[in-house]
DNA sequence: GCGGCAATTTGATCCGTATCAAAATCTGAC
DNA sequence: GTCAGATTTTGATACGGATCAAATTGCCGC
């Protein structure tokens, strides 16, 4: 998906996981997030009908595409799906919002702890092993995602396996004390 | 508005502005943005029924008030209406969005630039002169939004000032040089 | 105009993260 | 298994903004 398109579909993931993301007028990558199966692209295109990010897969991936006039016609006859469709974006603007604002409080290890928390709700809500996390995405995806350098991530991640509350082995990460990430962040843990 | 109460209907100021924000664990605020006539606040309410952050008023205020029983029946009825939902939507998505990966890559100057840059362009689109601007808020908020001290913001104005590219007086701001603040953050001034 | 209080500005120091640099590790192709 | 290239880790230093503290300014009642 491409920043500035026209915005003639919804889509949503159905397998693997990808980055969304905007170029910076340096050429440099704003990471807004990463999708993974079940979550919905493209929905800020509504401001403009343009999609606003762009999107990119970060492994094999399949994903169910719906266009924006069979959406309409849908929108018509189910006061269901009207209601669903504010909810998924209410939903999105609360997660941005409230992202938004961890960014301006949070040290570098509170936010690669709540990134890590994050996955661990994610992947558990559709069924995954919340604490073993298989990271598609690089540590500079990571750093640009949470407004840090790479090398600082790379430095949280090795005090909490330091700490004993991490395994990584390069992108492969258990979770072996969950509670301990979670009062960093101030929130119960996942499972 | 208090987060957490039921959403019985959407409101839109009049006239007037508010704060946006939601409370942190620990009591203090996290501003999500200042709202000015025209705007609407609630939406986030969508994801859960609930509001999902407080709004107060900063000075004396009149807004609009629609029922959510009002505007399923309106939505129902008009399709120009439900775009125009999701447009309203999809762009509170996308100023989050891009106001979170602008916090997340500009120092401290830039992100008090932008913050007065984004004033004037909305003071302009509802009429007002964009290049005098009388802050409603305290420095204090303006820093919660920026996620930097008030101290910081403090500091950016004096700098500002002492280029001459602002005149400040407490809260009252002249922008005199619109296109050096532009410059400072790479995009073409207001006006 | 005057007094008192809150908001803002200014100053000095410290800490966390960026930056630059180099070593170590992982990955996939052969 | 081995090799080359990319990714990640680790180390040393510098700088921006946070923090603590004090002075100044603006505001509102009388």
């Amino acid at each position: 998906m491409r920043a500035g398109a026209s915005m003639d579909a919804l889509l949503v993931v159905r397998s693997g996981s990808a980055k969304r993301f905007t170029l910076t007028l340096e050429g440099t990558e704003q990471v807004h997030g990463f999708v993974l199966p079940g979550e919905a692209v493209g929905l800020e295109g509504f401001a403009t009908g343009r999609y606003g990010c762009e999107v990119s897969a970060l492994e094999p991936l399949s994903y169910c595409r719906v266009p924006m006039r069979k959406l309409e016609q849908l929108l018509e006859r189910l006061p269901g799906l009207r209601r669903e469709m504010l909810r998924l974006l209410g939903q999105a603007l609360d997660e941005a919002l409230r992202l938004r604002g961890e960014l301006a409080e949070t040290d570098a290890r509170g936010r690669v702890a709540r990134f890590l928390a994050d996955l661990s709700v994610r992947l558990a809500r559709r069924g995954f092993p919340p604490h073993e996390i298989r990271l598609s995405m690089s540590r500079a995806d990571i750093a640009r995602h949470l407004g840090l350098t790479l090398e600082t991530v790379s430095r949280a991640f090795g005090t909490f396996k330091r700490e004993g509350w991490l395994r990584v082995r390069a992108r492969n990460i258990s979770v072996l004390r969950p509670e301990a990430l979670a009062a960093l962040i101030g929130a119960t843990p996942c499972v």
